[in-house]
RNA sequence: GGACCGGUAGCUCAGCUGGAUAGAGCAGCUGCCUUCUAAGCAGCAGGUCAUUGGUUCGAAUCCAAUCCGGUUCACCA
């Protein structure tokens, strides 16, 4: 149990006990003690003043002594202060926890199961390659998922692929008429960005045509309709649903391109799956849950045979499920892919990574799901996320600013490269690096230092991101927690044959145990994160961890402790922040160097 | 127009189930490397928490109204 939830027991016990009162662990704030007041933890003694017809200064001075009495292993002293309750916990306490945890390599990660969840993340078109956006999403996706394993639930990452419509038929469109058989092979192209150039292709000869036909006086709008390559595009759309041979092997083998790029995009930046769906295969599914609402009356018919979901007594609007020719839409697609996959894997949550722009299909979908007394329909949740902006506004496929995935995580780790490089020469290090490991290291800040930049604010937050500035490295940044890692392995090293475990107690200095209650909070922070559904959580917590070590390690030396108790309290807290960032960051899906 | 989201230091962000004098980082200025990696540490300066009103012992936090910015309300996905 945590300090925290200790804290409140044991003061929920108390006013029971001494007043009779029956209060609920979780209805008692707890905060932790004000630096410029003596203790570690604060009760806020107002919620309870009235109910117990006592002044603060009584109540928190009657609290207080009789918490001392009864658990005198846990606190050593308090005082009352404005209504407020500061109450000390005993460093024998703190360095017990110390030295039952610091060899745990499984530190922080919860042992009881949960549930299970699903995580749906990245959910890529394939006709184009992956940009900012996308890998904001990524990050986020995977790491929610690593948060939710950590706090005790079993994970199953999806995808769904966007591999058909109209899109995808405008690059194989454009292919067909201006490649002249080319391929990425025979271009030394990567695949997605071969077959998105044909993209780009279609929307210039699409452009040109409007142009002309407009010179010729047709109004834009008949134009943007009767333009030829659009036509062929929507031909090319109907013979795939058709399922002719030749528009299904280019199509099979546009997409193999793509996902042959797109394969390499994810394993650079750490994405895996455990299952993929391909909407070509589910954008059928769904229709007979339309029957089956008509029948329950959820949905209604209107005159032309459209089918609808009056949602106007949900603060909604009328939604269509099914068009008057009998084709589903995209909710209706979804419902049938939400009732897959629970009849799959029967998760009891199942999570959408997908931009904010969405937030009101989402709960369309839900509110659907609901009516319709699907199983899956109270899982359903939106882990909706603000759009990545450029310091000059969206980014705009049309307007060429669309910052490219691959490009920037290749810029970041060339810069990674060269702050890396000189700061090992200053330290006249590098020459310590076998080449391989530098590459790695490169890698493993350029693209720690991406992380945790889109982790650590908010995801329902946009945020604005300046490709043309590097991102930065000190501060609260990726690379700062991963050099603070990198410093307290390098004295494990020169320590390794050091006596780390037979610890007589001593006094804690203040900076000591302030490191340890940092420590102490890491798993309540992976609960936090995984109740909000928000990574932010773990990068706040690592940066203030690091923090507060190098404080400590600025103040006080480890290898030359005062004393051999200091040197062994200090080495085993040491190895526990180690192993605290490490758990952490990998939450993050961010790797830490031995040495950098 | 309806719905939803956001507005906190020059910039990027914490804090939002109401609690002590609103916190970090960056940028600016001062210090600290004969001692475990200075990608670090210590300090200074920087705020009408968009505005107005309300609720109460207490409001950045809750409520209402207003202003600003964004998203969405397709027989697109």
């Amino acid at each position: 149990m945590s300090v925290v939830l200790q804290v409140k027991e044991f003061a929920a016990s108390a006013i029971k006990d001494l007043y009779g009162f029956e209060i609920a662990p979780s209805g008692i704030l707890v905060n932790a003690t004000k630096p410029e007041f003596t203790g570690d933890y604060t009760i806020v003694l107002f919620a309870f003043v009235k109910q117990l017809k006592k002044s603060p200064d009584v109540l928190g001075q009657e609290l207080g002594e009789y918490l001392v009495k009864q658990h005198p292993d846990f606190y050593t002293s308090f005082n009352v202060i404005k209504g407020f309750l500061n109450l000390e916990i005993g460093d024998a306490y703190w360095q017990a926890f110390t030295q039952k945890e610091y060899s745990n390599t499984a530190y922080g990660i919860a042992t009881t199961h949960k549930g299970k969840v699903m995580v749906e993340y990245s959910s890529p078109n394939t006709n184009k390659p992956l940009h900012l956006g996308h890998l904001r999403n990524n990050f986020l996706g995977w790491s929610i998922a690593e948060i939710l394993k950590a706090n005790g639930n079993d994970i199953v990452k999806t995808c769904i692929v966007n591999d058909r419509g109209i899109h995808i038929c405008k690059s194989m469109i454009a292919w067909e008429l201006f490649a002249n058989g080319a391929t990425p092979a025979s271009t030394s192209t990567k695949g997605d960005h071969f077959v998105g150039d044909y993209y780009v292709k279609f929307n210039d000869a699409y452009k040109g045509q409007v142009k002309e036909l407009v010179a010729g006086g047709m109004t834009e709008e008949l134009a943007e309709k009767e333009a030829p390559i659009m036509k062929q595009a929507q031909q090319m759309l109907v013979d795939w649903e058709a399922g002719k041979p030749e528009v299904m092997k280019l199509w099979k083998e546009m997409n193999s391109w793509v996902y042959e790029g797109f394969d390499q995009t994810y394993k650079e930046i750490g994405s895996d799956f455990d299952k993929i769906y391909y909407e070509s295969n589910t954008y059928l599914l769904g229709k007979d849950l339309v029957e089956k609402g008509l029948e329950k009356g959820v949905f209604y018919q209107k005159e032309d045979g459209s089918v609808w979901i009056d949602l106007t007594g949900d603060g909604l609007d009328e939604k269509i499920v099914r068009r008057k020719d009998g084709t589903s839409v995209y909710i209706t697609q979804d419902i049938g892919l939400a009732e897959m996959k629970q009849k799959e894997f029967n998760a009891d949550q199942s999570i959408y990574v997908v931009g904010d722009e969405q937030n009101y299909h989402f709960k369309v979908l839900k509110l659907i799901c609901q009516k319709l007394g699907l199983p899956s329909a109270d899982g359903i949740y939106h882990l909706s996320y603000g759009m990545v902006e450029l310091p000059t506004g969206k980014m705009k496929s049309r307007e060429g600013t669309v910052v490219d995935a691959d490009d920037l995580v290749a810029e970041l780790i060339n810069d990674a490269k060269e702050t890396t490089q000189a700061k090992l020469e200053e330290r006249n290090a590098l020459k310590e690096f076998s080449q391989e490991e530098l590459d790695q290291l490169y890698k493993t800040i350029g693209l720690g230092a991406l992380k945790f930049f889109l982790l650590r604010v908010d995801p329902k937050k946009k945020m604005i991101f300046d490709p043309k500035e590097s991102i930065d490295i000190h501060g609260f940044t990726g690379p700062f927690v991963q050099y603070t890692y990198a410093r307290i392995r390098s004295i494990l090293r020169k320590e390794a044959n050091a006596n780390f475990a037979t610890l007589s107690t001593s006094e804690l200095l203040p900076l000591e145990k302030d490191v340890i209650k940092h420590l102490e909070q890491f798993a309540d922070t992976i609960g936090d994160a995984a109740n909000e559904h928000d990574p932010s959580k773990i990068a706040i917590y690592l940066f203030n961890l690091a923090q507060a070590f190098n404080t400590f390690y600025n103040k006080h030396s480890i290898s030359n402790a005062e004393s051999e108790d200091k040197k062994q309290l200090r080495l085993q807290l040491a190895q526990l922040t180690a192993q605290t960032i490490k758990t952490g960051m990998g939450l993050l899906g961010i790797q830490v160097p031995e040495r950098m």
